[in-house]
DNA sequence: TTGACTGGTAAGCGAATGCTTACCGATAAT
DNA sequence: ATTATCGGTAAGCATTCGCTTACCAGTCAA
């Protein structure tokens, strides 16, 4: 069993939902309860519940309870599998910087 | 309208099943037509077509017609949505990345 | 204790996904 | 001209997604 097995659902996945996305944004300012959280979108709790569970279940964010709290928090080192796909295509990147320099350096 | 609204699919959902992945990076070692594509996977010719007709949605290829085949061609820089996204969170780890936003606010 | 507030979970429903088979037009080969 | 090959599209179907309302247990305040 490899380490990133015992998460139940995908990053890919995971991130696919703009709301799911926005909720880590919120998350990497600091830890927040869900109330907090939900403040900020147009759907009910018990909705963005469902979402922090599937972002729980990627190993995107942990709950630590405090209280009748529950505060998440963002796990950015579980984004890695992401990190690791799109840095197969670096060199394109790379070459498109270079492009970019190319072209600053003339209008300069 | 800004020039990403053009695509009618979001890059997110496009990278999030595995065999889109995969077909992004079979086309990254170079362009190919469907059926050479449609070789590596355990699903009908159709089905990957209708892949790549997602893929084609978010912009994250281009289809090239010769004679009766169709190459598809992978189109990195569309990636820039996601890699924006997961720039915001790099300082957590990636050196590379931190150089590379140094280097482009200084030509900024 | 009684109540208010925390937030997770179940049930249900419409819409979207992901696949299949069947079919189609366009091009190439004979 | 006939036939094979390219690959897109339509229809259908099972499953999943994303949301809702209703309800639940646990915690704090009066």
């Amino acid at each position: 069993m490899v380490a990133t097995a015992k998460f139940a659902n995908d990053v890919f996945t995971a991130i696919s939902h703009p709301a799911r996305r926005q909720m880590l944004d919120l998350l990497a300012a600091g830890d927040q309860p869900v109330n907090a959280l939900a403040a900020h979108f147009a759907m009910t709790r018990p909705a963005v519940s469902q979402h922090l569970r599937i972002l729980l279940d990627a190993g995107l964010v942990t709950e630590e309870r405090h209280g009748r709290e529950r505060r998440y928090h963002f796990c950015p080192e579980q984004l890695g599998p992401v990190r690791d796909w799109l840095a197969t295509y670096e060199r394109f990147w790379d070459e498109r910087f270079k492009k970019l320099q190319k072209l600053l350096a003339k209008k300069k």
